[in-house]
DNA sequence: ATATATAGGTACCCCATGGATAGTGACTGC
DNA sequence: GCAGTCACTATCCATGGGGTACCTATATAT
């Protein structure tokens, strides 16, 4: 889990082996409610509840487990005004922004090539069905 | 699924959006196995094999599962020769270099910062404990 | 003759994870 | 006094990721 797993790489780590901390790093990005929590971010500081209705779909578990793992991995910071009803904020990190700034380009590409991919979908059924 | 879901954003997609093309897009693309398979065909055409050895701990299902995946979405050209022992050939299509340069960046991030992130989650272990 | 290795996969099973739904506490507004 | 707000937690269920075994057809080794 060291920086030994690739001694010869410009950083010491390679993504490519499993047990290397880069490799569960590539894992917890790995997850589209991480881009889209984070992309919802990155404008700035948001509620709970703002980021419920800005990320389409995303259910209160999911989203509360996406944000602690952000917490934990020092990607946001979380902060909590003891009022009721309650109130907590979270916001970008500056690890965080700097990382912010490429999936937001992951999601732009999809946002960009999501025709391309559709046609691809529909070529690739349509072989399938005349051979 | 159509473009319609977000008429005012730049491309006429919204990831933020469940039903959106870009979201599924993104879904797609939120996987490890993804990001390894990708960079490991970004240098240039490889066998079966020769992924498989390159993405270390990656299984043949999964392997075979991410390759059928890319290949769907016209991101990865599959040749088979009809020899035996088989031989199958992967490379990136246009569309498959233009996203792994995106990936790859994210890749080169999570090398480049895998220890902030191990500090990060020693320190959120250490509060834990301690109160 | 028999065993092993190769290459590129399938077939099968299991359990962890994702997703959906319901509930909670302490107030405020009607 | 009843619903609504806010930020969650708890529980259940289904999907799908992950591991292992197996397949075909040949060349090589014993």
């Amino acid at each position: 889990m060291d920086s030994d797993c690739a001694p010869d790489t410009p950083f010491g780590y390679d993504a490519f082996r499993r047990h290397c901390m880069s490799h569960t790093v590539l894992e917890m990005l790995a997850s589209k409610w991480v881009y889209l929590v984070v992309g919802a971010l990155k404008p700035g500081r948001r509620r709970y509840g703002e980021l419920q209705r800005k990320v389409e779909g995303i259910t209160p578990k999911m989203l509360t487990q996406t944000l602690r793992v952000l917490e934990r991995d020092g990607l946001v910071r979380r902060e909590i005004f003891p009022v009721i009803p309650p109130r907590v904020e979270y916001e970008l990190t500056d690890l965080g922004r700097n990382l912010a700034d490429l999936l937001n380009q992951i999601r732009v590409w999809s946002e960009q090539h999501a025709p391309d991919i559709r046609d691809a979908r529909a070529r690739s059924l349509e072989g399938e069905l005349t051979g």
